[in-house]
DNA sequence: ATGAAATCCTAT
DNA sequence: TGAGATAGGATTTCAT
């Protein structure tokens, strides 16, 4: 039930440490070593093909003009040719978006969407397909004694009153309804009987029609004798690229195959059109989950600040842009290019294009973008930094060609302000810039929304994930260097070409592209939805399309927060130092386990009088911990089960053709997979309990937590019911702590082997106790455990092997936190090694006293503590501001507490652990002066 | 001085 | 116009 992975521990921290800067001239003394591996592609490159006449190490003066021609491996592969009549035409679709265009003939100047999917062949060619003839509808119930009769009078007053509604009418459309139909539905939310009744299907002329026509339905609406009434809208706030993707059973990043026949070939490298109705989408299995060679761009750009000032971009020049393009799949970037102001040495392995003008350099960034049309574009900070620099640059300098960045000629980008808010990250603004085609996967977002870390900055990061650092550049030189000669300016290029391989790296190391493929379809979302959306809508569109199957449809419901309803219980500890085995039980997937054992969803959920109503038995039905009722799965299978069952019976699939794969591509994919299905799963239960959510249903989230309260209360019981001494066991079983789904216990004997088997037959034991799949796991052994409080412990951490721990595991101690000095965590650190594993509480205590002593007589670098309190902090050097770290105070009250209760006065009493209470507390401010 | 409320960040 | 949940410890800030 963790949804963040985590940082490994506490001495990473440490990578926010910087080399020591070096001095002025040691610059040229030896190449570094990233030059050499940057060498080396040239070497490799070399050996492996031909020159043509292009060498990699090149340094083109480009003066006033710039022509894509002169470098031909930028091009993607020439497209063989295609003829529709007789071939299919298979891409991998990765991003999809809609437009308008002028309506179809017999519609009078009205506007109708188009679909429009890019994507990538087998062979490497990029493909727009243009996708006709879907549009956007929603659903009401139809009034009482409504017959396919009164669908035109319907059709009609629905379609002026939107009409009337609009402000402004510019496109001059006539036509905002396209059709009305009677169609049998069931709303999803409770149940009432299986019956469905007749809705309406109201099909809308634009996505942007569906807003007012749902508002006017939903206030009051009056057409033919009917009387005036409001209409509950079903579906009227699913996004139309949702609404198409679950209609044509396509999910994010699915192969999709044109069949010869169905599609026409309007322009270049395969643009072409299709109906909605002839496209075919492959799931994702067998080898369909293969990925397209897609073409990954990572760039990084430097700009020539004033002295201490952030750089600006109607005053700052861009002086040099690195880009590195590399094939999704393969393991070197095979286009390294730097173009700088002015002239710049070489770089083995890397090409440099020199420009006298910055408007030039711009221009043809531009153009080298649109020449290499690069399907996903990674780089650090490149959302809020990069892309709005360079688009305010150019505006600035007037390069009119520059923003147009996309894959679809003439639309400008355009940098907008977004604000994105939720209780999980807080609010944050962030800048958007419109590049239709292409997948903005900046770094830093991927790693703020998915890694827990003490530092964000490209550095530490690098240093925490591939134990390497940037190029050895202060800020407040880059100037001094753009201003001094083409060696220098040749440091600052070999700075930028690895700021831009950096991001490249990290990608791939961290499975990226991959993982959040597979996690687009195995939720069915666009691959953009995942870093831009939240975690709601990739449940919505599961549910939509489960719900599809049996007809049902989803309400919309207006969000209002309500009161907050009961979580999960921690068991009281009983906390103290424990030199004895403690083992631990696990329910695996609590919450998705309950939910199917229980059958909870909106579909079973009855709702007040429901019982009567339906004239439903006691057997039909349970009643939750919370007094919810549900009807069993014998009368309706709910949604929600159904949905966790497919995800969690594909992750054992996935998980066992883990096993048996060899090729270790196909392995990455496969663990994406798995790893995608698993958070999935988890992240039900938190949307039926988002109260400002699309679909909040509190009975079903607070049953959830009702039933795991009543289970780990049970679990305690049985436990310590049958592990006793009268039972001829060892010791009396005692639940020492537990929560939400875990319990640990003291079983009363002496080594971490017999703590392992009695576990083990003790969660399998219990488990007999409830409905499949419920499941209780043994899961580890601590040994020693020190149980500080709720949620704050220590251990010894035994799973696979009896004889030697894997592990210190700490839960919740400074050692964990990132809202204290590393000074501290590793204080602590140290003090649980000495307890923990030398087993000896007078060296923790003496080596706590001694730091303290050293901090008080000043033996301690302060520099050492260069602490991140918050990540939004760390995320602000890239807004401009310097951290200054400076020791505010040294040490507060010298209290030394006794932490635990004096029946517990072994030798381990006066714990080092109360260090905690005087921890060095140190103050960041804002500082511009400080270079 | 003292306690309540707000803030932060973790556990699950 | 888009946002997963609650429990809870430790510390800081604010009000009295």
């Amino acid at each position: 039930m963790d949804y963040k992975k985590r940082n490994g521990g506490p001495f990473v921290g440490g990578a926010s440490q910087a080399k020591r800067g070096k001095t002025a001239g040691e610059w040229e003394d030896s190449p570094s070593q990233f030059e050499e591996e940057l060498s080396m592609f040239d070497e490799a490159e070399m050996d492996a093909e031909e020159m043509e006449g292009q060498a990699g190490h090149d340094v083109i003066p480009v003066g006033d003009l710039f022509s894509a021609d002169l470098n031909p491996r930028w091009r993607r592969p020439l497209a063989p040719s295609l003829d529709p009549s007789s071939d299919t035409l298979v891409f991998q679709q990765i991003d999809l978006d809609y437009y308008l265009v002028a309506g179809m003939p017999g519609q009078l100047q009205g506007k109708v969407p188009i679909i429009r999917m890019f994507g990538v062949t087998d062979s490497g060619n990029s493909v727009c397909c243009h996708v006709h003839g879907f549009a956007p509808y929603f659903y009401v119930p139809a009034p009482s004694g409504f017959t396919s009769s009164h669908l035109g009078e319907f059709k009609k007053e629905l379609n002026s009153a939107v009409l009337k509604d609009m402000r402004s009418n510019k496109d001059n459309i006539s036509v905002t309804v396209l059709a009305v139909d009677i169609t049998r539905k069931e709303n999803m939310y409770g149940y009432h009987g299986k019956r469905s009744h007749d809705f309406l299907r109201i099909t809308m002329a634009m996505p942007r029609l569906i807003a007012p026509a749902k508002r006017l339905l939903e206030q009051g609406f009056k057409f033919a004798h009917f009387p005036i009434q409001g209409y509950q809208p079903y579906e009227a706030n699913i996004d139309f690229e949702i609404r198409f993707m679950v209609d044509s059973d396509v999910v994010g990043c699915c192969w999709i195959e044109l069949p010869k026949g169905t599609y026409k070939v309007t322009l270049c490298q395969y643009e072409v059109d299709v109906g909605w109705t002839d496209l075919i989408s492959h799931p994702a299995e067998g080898d369909w989950q293969r990925i397209a060679p897609l073409r990954v761009l990572s760039f990084d750009i430097e700009c020539a600040g004033r002295k201490g000032i952030f750089p600006e971009a109607d005053k700052d020049p861009v002086i040099q842009i690195a880009s590195m393009v590399q094939r999704q799949g393969e393991t070197e970037p095979f286009i390294r290019t730097v173009f700088t102001l002015q002239s710049c040495a070489s770089i083995v392995g890397s090409q440099i294009l020199c420009f006298t003008q910055e408007k030039q350099l711009l221009q043809s960034w531009a153009e080298f973008l649109r020449t290499v049309d690069p399907d996903i574009i990674t780089g650090y900070n490149i959302q809020n930094f990069d892309f709005p620099y360079l688009l305010n640059r150019a505006a600035a300098l007037k390069v009119n060609l520059f923003p147009y960045l996309g894959r679809v000629r003439g639309i400008k980008s355009v940098l907008r302000d977004l604000n994105f808010q939720s209780k999980q990250m807080g609010r944050r603004e962030n800048k958007t810039v419109n590049m239709e085609g292409r997948v903005q996967f900046d770094l830093l977002q991927v790693l703020l929304r998915d890694y827990k870390l003490r530092s964000y900055t490209l550095n530490a990061v690098s240093y925490h994930f591939l134990q390497e650092q940037k190029e050895d550049v202060q800020h407040s030189i880059i100037t001094d260097l753009q201003n001094g000669n083409e060696q220098t300016r040749r440091r600052l290029a070999v700075y930028c070409l690895k700021d831009a391989y950096l991001p490249l790296r990290l990608l791939q190391k961290l499975m990226c592209v991959i993982n959040y493929m597979e996690m687009a379809r195995v939720t069915g979302v666009p691959l953009t939805y995942l870093l831009s959306r939240g975690q709601q809508i990739k449940v919505v569109s599961q549910l939509l399309r489960q719900a599809m199957k049996q007809n049902l449809v989803m309400p919309v419901v207006k969000t209002e927060g309500g009161e907050d309803y009961t979580g999960a219980t921690v068991i009281e500890p009983e906390k103290g130092y424990y030199s004895v085995p403690i083992a631990t039980l696990d329910f695996s997937s609590l919450y998705p386990s309950i939910m199917m054992a229980h059958n909870l969803c909106y579909t079973t959920l009855l709702q007040k009088g429901s019982v009567e109503k339906q004239g439903l038995s006691p057997e039909d039905f349970i009643k939750t911990p919370t007094g919810d009722m549900f009807v069993k799965s014998s009368v309706r299978k709910g949604l929600l089960p159904e949905i966790l069952e497919n995800l969690l019976s594909a992750r054992k699939r996935a998980k066992t053709e883990l096993k048996k794969e060899t090729d270790p591509f196909k392995r990455q994919v496969l663990d994406g997979r798995q790893l995608a299905l698993k958070i999935s799963a988890n992240s039900v239960y938190g949307f039926t309990g988002a109260q400002v959510g699309k679909l909040p249903c509190l009975e079903i989230s607070q049953s959830v937590t009702g039933f795991g309260r009543q289970m780990i209360e049970q679990t305690k019981q049985l436990v310590e019911s049958k592990y006793t001494i009268s039972n001829g066991y060892q010791g009396d079983a005692k639940v020492i702590y537990g929560d939400t789904d875990s319990v640990m216990v003291k079983l009363g004997v002496g080594t971490v082997r017999e703590a392992m088997d009695i576990g083990k037959e003790a969660a399998e034991w219990v488990s007999s106790h409830f409905t499949p799949p419920i499941k209780l796991e043994f899961e580890k052994v601590y040994y020693p455990y020190l149980l500080i409080n709720k949620k704050r412990y220590a251990g010894l951490y035994f799973s696979s092997s009896a004889d030697t721990h894997e592990k210190m595991d700490c839960k919740g101690i400074e050692t964990v936190r990132r809202d204290n000095c590393p000074l501290v965590a590793n204080l602590i650190n140290t003090c649980l090694q000495r307890i923990l594993i030398d087993k000896d509480p007078q060296g923790a205590v003496a080596h706590a006293k001694e730091v303290i002593s050293d901090l008080l007589c000043n033996r301690i670098d302060i520099s050492q503590l260069v602490i991140t309190k918050e990540l939004t902090r760390t995320a602000q050097e890239y807004a401009g501001k310097q951290a200054h770290v400076e020791l505010a105070e040294r040490t507060r009250s010298m209290c030394w507490r006794t932490p635990f209760p004096s029946t517990h006065n072994t030798t381990w009493s006066s714990s080092c652990l109360s260090l905690s209470k005087q921890r060095v507390s140190c103050s960041v401010s804002s500082n511009p002066n400080t270079s």
